[in-house]
DNA sequence: AAAGGGTTTAATCAAATGATTGAATCAGAG
DNA sequence: CTCTGATTCAATCATTTGATTAAACCCTTT
């Protein structure tokens, strides 16, 4: 079990307060302030820990996209043909986005506003060769069509993630409750799987 | 024509600075100096001409929705089937997004981070209500599916935007220009459409 | 209990930021 | 040309914000 939010070392509060409040709020959006309110200490005791706010940041952004990373690394190792890749992916994505909610807002927004500060923790291009490399032992795929792996990201991540991008909006216009929500959530894993198969073998879905 | 940049009245010089730079760098992250800056004025005739950050960021964000709003309204009425619509629907918003590509993270970012600001304006659930209503008649889809009409946006929607929210990082990872990226998005109209009436149509796709 | 290192805090600083002021500038009416 | 109202600007204000300082506090060691 993991150490309680209050037994945690403060460096550590500290940092979970500021994946908290970035997260939400955007670097921009958050003050030293905030941070240091959400963790209950100085901010003086921040800059003890921390160097700066810029550093902090460095640190919540490298972890965030290691969730990812490290996610996309399980499911491919874990998977042996492309519809179990598939299976695994969304299923993975959707647990990961469920318990952070805003890492993708948070990504999108960050990373195309200073690209250069997640560079080094993006490798997507690895990403799309692996997954092209597996879809290309799969004859019924027919991974020659122009753009294919960036298609089927798109495709595939864009389907997922657009829940988690505008939760806030979806829930209100259609009336969800959190818990509404999150069964639409978990029911969208057999739908963008269904699709994205649907897709990549032309309508033919032999289970 | 539209009057060219240097000729439009100082309000609106200033407004489409603004737009511009809210756009790229969110609320939080605008400085009302950037916009005096990029429109050319000082900063007391910026707050001459509108009251406040605030109230230059509302005319913002209300313009931002109304592009969609007007987008969905056009679409509608110009469509009479269901396969109509959706070739519509994706084409009029690659074609809206690939002249301001930072609507959609934009608005992604704000309308979470302050919802009060973007309530008024959004009306996802008349649309989906729409939509839903222009596919119950057509006999080829099955629109009793759990939250049909949810999904469906999802789906499309999800798919057609992400290569707008990622477009730096996208480039950057698959060594793209900016045109060949643009030759990606109107490469993803066919693709989207066609992965949606897959899945619309369970496969089935007769023109 | 005294020493000493690590930690926390109130107070403070300098820079940045939203907004205002009062003086200049400009354009049109008489 | 001169008056008048609208517009623009340099200078300034009050507040916020990232960061630091010096003092207080806590805990272990001796």
């Amino acid at each position: 079990m993991p150490k309680s939010h209050e037994t945690l070392p403060t460096r550590d509060r500290i940092l979970a307060a500021a994946t908290e409040v970035f997260t939400r709020q955007g670097y921009a959006g958050t003050t030293t302030r905030d941070i240091a309110a959400a963790a209950g200490v100085n901010i003086a005791t921040l800059h003890y820990h921390h160097r700066s706010k810029e550093a902090l940041f460095g640190v919540v952004a490298a972890r965030a996209m290691e969730r990812f990373n490290a996610v996309f690394d399980e499911v491919m190792a874990a998977s042996t043909g492309t519809r179990e890749f598939i299976r695994r992916f969304v299923s993975a994505h959707i647990e990961l986005l469920l318990e952070f909610p805003y890492l993708v807002g948070f990504i999108q927004h960050e990373s195309e506003a200073s690209p250069e500060k997640f560079r080094e923790h993006v490798d997507f291009a690895r990403w799309s060769e692996e997954m092209e490399a597996l879809m290309r032992r799969d004859p019924d795929i027919d991974t020659a069509r122009p753009n294919f792996a960036g298609h089927l990201i798109a495709n595939m991540v864009g389907a997922l993630i657009y829940p988690f991008l505008f939760r806030t909006t979806t829930m209100h216009e259609f009336g969800m409750t959190q818990a509404a929500w999150e069964d639409f959530v978990r029911e969208r894993e057999g739908v963008v799987v269904g699709m994205i198969e649907g897709w990549l073998y032309g309508g033919a879905q032999p289970s």
